[in-house]
RNA sequence: GCGCCCGUAGCUCAAUGGAUAGAGCAGUAGCCUUCUAAGCUAUUGGUUGCAGGUUCAAUUCCUGCCGGGCGCACCA
């Protein structure tokens, strides 16, 4: 409806100024927006007000003018008001309000779905932890916002991937190594010194117990050197295996798990680099290898291979993404811990020191995530090897609320989760209301149902006369909260937002809960059972939908 | 010291540059012969950190302070 009424305006705009009504009016930006109080329109514009100072004349004289080029355009609008300093107002007809729940109806699960993205590829690196240990918390908030952006991405028309860069290369992995193999060989009752930088959690003893199990003392004899590639190799893939089973459960399907060793297997790291030389902005010095970055906005220069003839990490990044634009998607999207906020600036100049425009990679950051329990912190300690893990919390509290809590919150703002909030089955735990709405209308369905009526078969028969009898005020709120839901699916997906989703559903679920209370769906009163049957169903809809863009289930009982 | 993010109700947080800044929680007072009380109603609560600037209009954009988080390696 906005693309109808943002056209309408355009029109009225350039017919006024074909008319010398106005001066100006080229290309003029039109900005609609939904009113926060009722009297104020379904819509509002404020163009008059924009306009106003080149034009030099008053705001209202100009919405004068512009609303006497609007009436009768549309069948769908009932009135349009100038109101204050210069505000358009359209009221919408009834009838417009109608064919939005048919149309609702008829279109299901396509509901709230936008072309904005069709035809153009979008792949989103998410999670993309080392697997050198579990995946904790804060990973999980990194799955859920991942997917649910790639999900939301999906309803908006792209087509979107979802890909996991495995670190699995350098020091780490040695150190991951040797961790193992010296908790293997202190498990045949030797006394061993972990070194500080050692992997220190209990699952490394876990895997030094398998691999006990199964080869037994095998390694214990020769040298360190020669069992740890196989040491790490194993608790590489074990790890690894754990990340992918948690994310699994957790619901999110990756399209591609990359690993770094490739980009070095396949040459691409010098590829990239001797582009990089060829576009000269690669030099030498102190003996190191350097990217000129700050041609491109960084701070500082960065190396890619040090004095050591060792390549850094920037150098499989810079290769990472070449490779990823190489692979055709239109638009990239990295999704990083706060921690990595000080990377964004050289990752993005060495794209465009490749030749890629960087408003073509969007590098959305999330905060960290403070486990509560009962308002109190829950003591988390890296060092010790003693941290949350995401599998723990998805056991505690399950999926759907896991999800969901951290989808709340905007991602660049820190998150409190507690964790007995997030198990409550009551009004003060967000998830429970909204999946309880969806419960609820399933629940009046069934009901309707046992009574003889054949839900599906009217709502397919229903027509816009049948629905006149909504008349009260709160259904008709009702449908227009329905009636935003694609324009907020659009505009979360332009700016890659997922949690405001989260708020329209509690908003939903609210007005559904409260309408529940109000008013009896299933009455004596045909008619308006047969109406009221309709406008549940497209309320069961859209919770359904927008639940669905978060990962998150739409239970038919609870 | 430099850079990025954040400062909004007691708490946790919303608000494409627009009309009187909104929710939830906590607090107080109520509501079950009903299609699910895992629910609903009423009510309290604000100098949007401070000071300037841009604009017809600023929580939103710009500058400077104050406070919090994070990052500033030839580390991963």
């Amino acid at each position: 409806m906005k693309a109808v009424l943002t056209r309408l305006l355009q029109e009225a705009v350039a017919e006024a100024r074909e008319q010398g009504k106005l001066k100006i009016g080229k290309n003029v930006p039109i900005i609609l927006e939904v009113p926060k109080r009722d009297g104020q329109g379904d819509f509002a514009t404020t163009v008059a007000l924009s306009l106003a100072k080149e034009e030099g004349r008053p705001p209202r004289e100009i919405a004068s003018t512009l609303v006497s080029m609007l009436q009768g355009r549309s069948p769908l609008i009932q009135k349009i008001e100038i109101a204050g300093p210069g505000y358009i107002n359209f009221f919408l007809s009834k009838d417009y309000w109608y064919q939005t729940l048919l149309d609702i109806c008829e279109k299901k699960e396509q509901y709230g779905r936008s072309a904005i993205g069709t035809g153009k590829r979008v792949q989103i690196e998410f999670v993309s932890a080392n697997p050198t240990g579990p995946l904790h918390v804060a990973h999980g908030r990194a799955a859920a916002l991942g997917d649910a952006l790639a999900r939301l991405l999906q309803a908006a028309g792209y087509q979107v991937d979802r890909e996991y860069y495995i670190n699995d290369v350098g020091n780490q992995m040695t150190l991951l190594g040797r961790s193992t193999y010296l908790r293997y060989r202190e498990l045949f009752g030797e006394k061993v010194t972990l070194p500080d930088e050692s992997y220190r959690g209990s699952y490394i003893i876990e895997i030094a117990e398998e691999i006990k199990k199964s080869a037994g003392d095998r390694y214990l004899t020769g040298a360190e050197e020669a069992h740890l590639p196989f040491f790490i190799r194993t608790s590489y893939q074990t790890i690894l295996g754990w990340i992918a089973r948690d994310l699994e459960q957790f619901g999110v399907q990756f399209d591609r798990w990359f690993p770094e060793e490739d980009l070095y297997r396949e040459k691409e790291v010098d590829a990239a680099l001797a582009f990089l030389k060829a576009e000269g902005v690669l030099y030498e010095q102190d003996g190191a290898l350097w990217v000129a970055t700050t041609r491109y906005g960084d701070d500082k220069d960065r190396v890619v291979m040090r004095s050591n003839r060792q390549m850094t990490y920037f150098a499989s990044d810079v290769a990472y993404h070449r490779n990823k634009f190489e692979r055709g998607y239109d638009r990239l999207i990295d999704i990083w811990g706060a921690d990595h906020h000080g990377y964004i600036a050289r990752v993005k100049a060495a794209v465009a020191a490749m030749g890629y425009s960087p408003d073509r990679l969007d590098i959305l950051i999330h905060q960290l995530v403070n486990l509560l329990r009962e308002g109190k912190p829950v003591a988390m300690s890296k060092r010790s090897g003693e941290f949350v893990t995401l599998r723990e919390v998805m056991d505690e509290v399950g999926v759907d609320a896991t999800r969901f809590f951290f989808l709340m919150r905007r991602s660049d703002t820190s998150l409190d989760f507690d964790l007995e909030l997030a198990k409550k089955a009551s009004t003060e735990n967000p998830v429970y209301y909204v999946q309880y709405a969806h419960a609820r209308l399933c629940s009046i369905i069934r009901v309707a149902t046992e009574r003889g009526w054949r839900v599906e078969e009217e709502i397919q028969k229903a027509t816009a006369a049948d629905l006149a009898v909504l008349d009260l005020p709160e259904e008709q709120a009702l449908v227009k909260q329905l009636s935003l839901y694609p324009d907020l699916v659009q505009s979360a997906a332009e700016g890659l937002e997922p949690h405001r989703l989260t708020f329209y559903l509690q908003e939903l679920a609210a007005m559904l809960h409260r309408y529940y209370f109000d008013h009896r769906v299933v009455t004596e009163d045909l008619p308006r059972t047969r109406a009221r049957l309709v406008l549940m169903a497209a309320v069961q809809i859209v919770l359904k939908n927008a639940l669905a863009i978060l990962g998150v289930g739409a239970p038919e009982r609870m």
